[in-house]
DNA sequence: CTTGACCCTGACGCAGGGGCAGCCTCCGAG
DNA sequence: CTCGGAGGCTGCCCCTGCGTCAGGGTCAAG
């Protein structure tokens, strides 16, 4: 007769884990002796040993139980629903390590490749650390709701990169970010970007411009997202706003109020 | 401004995923307006995504409070960790994918396969299937215990039982199973198996014979565990003790009773 | 008689939330 | 102006597979 510390040992397994067994009803209680201590006949310990051959395969301790009780046929569909969870968690563990491997870098923390190549160029230009934030930030929300279609914005903003016209507004923003609204050098700089908006509309047409594709509550969330961290953006929105440009995730052309 | 039920489907969790992450500290409690609704800003959205990212990684929640605020080095050497566990984390489905794979027959519940084979080799020589099972529960504990071991002591039954004594001593067992314990048969069969014994010890040595190297407490176990499926060993072995043979596991030579 | 090793039950804790109850609040339609 | 449905609030119990107290009782040896 085996006292439950003795089971535990011969199974390998912790007293605790027995009486959790006898709890879920895995492990059938034995007779008690006139203390009330539990004691086991030696059968016990092979019981103890099927169940944990089956739990240290991963088979969930509720399965067990059944299991147990199966016959050849259903125990060899139990075994084969329980491999392919396990194959399937193998997977999602697998995807983890590749994101994991991508998170390396600060920026990376939410965001594909892509765009941390985007961030990093914008920063060799010379670009203001603030607005290289507001630009992350930006794509955080954009790449976690619509990821499929970063590559193809990604590309358009490199295109625009090749354009001095555009990088100097990246940069004469940045000068701005410490000034008052009412600097004059924020007009200056509105002027200048209506004037640019209304070239690249003529040449690649308005669908090119309004960074299209991105949902309105989104973009309202972007603009919201880029206001708090340049606060100037808002008074250059204003300031375009009476030049003929509406928006600044989505620009659209509007009559200037 | 965002309620909970906007901020949650940008970052596309459940609400009560991020009033989870409100109670453990994650992400901080915002605003509320006039009737306690919470009110959430952009960068909340941003702040939500970078958890969801670091803990869709398979980072633990608790750590990933410490990651967001962790500089460069830090955070690199947090994700070496991490990407430690999850490679554990693997390793360990992969092995239980192998163990399951292996429980496709019922005996294979909790038994090398040298052990099945042996078990299937005793079926095909007519061996009654109580004692087949009786043999079974035996080396379950036995491979729990010393699964190094097992391959040997398998080889050397297997050697047993190229010797039609051997498989008489098993087929003669089988039958005894169903008579009472003065059948004179099972007296029959005692003295066909101490000669059988006498013989081996002499050709051999008394090693052999002993199944030397399992622990006497563990002996024991498995004494009882075959007296309980089959009882007609229990009156054979003091039939033994008579002959000069004690155990049943493993068996010593004794000045008879 | 004490000590230390066991045994007992019951309860709380962990991650990462799910799902209820019971109440309050908002918004649009009629 | 009121009504209904959707959504918000807090707080509580539920899941897995035990680990770890807490607060006892029991047993064998010294």
């Amino acid at each position: 007769m085996l006292t439950i510390g003795e089971l535990a040992a011969y199974a390998g397994v912790t007293v605790r884990a027995v009486r959790h067994y006898h709890a879920k009803g895995l492990l059938p209680e034995p007779e008690r002796d006139h203390s009330g201590y539990r004691r086991y006949d030696a059968g016990a310990v092979v019981e103890l040993l099927r169940i944990r051959t089956l739990a240290e395969a991963g088979v969930p301790l509720a399965r067990v139980r059944d299991m147990l009780q199966a016959g050849g046929e259903e125990f060899a569909a139990a075994v084969a629903d329980i491999d392919r969870r396990l194959e399937a968690e193998i997977r999602e563990r697998q995807r983890h390590r590749e994101r994991i491997a991508r998170l390396a870098s600060g920026d990376g923390l939410a965001l594909p490749v892509e765009v941390v190549g985007f961030l990093d160029r914008l920063r060799a230009l010379g670009v203001d650390e603030r607005i290289v934030r507001a630009e992350r930030d930006g794509w955080i929300p954009l790449a976690a709701r619509s990821p499929e279609r970063v590559a193809e914005w990604i590309a358009r903003k490199r295109e625009q990169l090749t354009d001095p016209e555009f990088i100097d507004f990246y940069l004469t923003l940045g000068e701005a970010l410490d000034r008052g609204d009412d600097d004059p050098r924020l007009v200056a700089l509105a002027d200048r970007v209506a004037a640019y908006l209304t070239r690249l509309a003529e040449e690649r047409g308005e669908e090119y411009v309004g960074d299209a594709g991105v949902e309105p509550a989104l973009a309202e969330l972007m603009d919201t997202l880029a206001f708090d961290t340049v606060p100037s953006a808002r008074r250059l929105i204003e300031l375009l706003n009476q030049r003929g440009w509406a928006g600044w995730t989505r620009l659209e052309r509007v009559t200037p109020t």
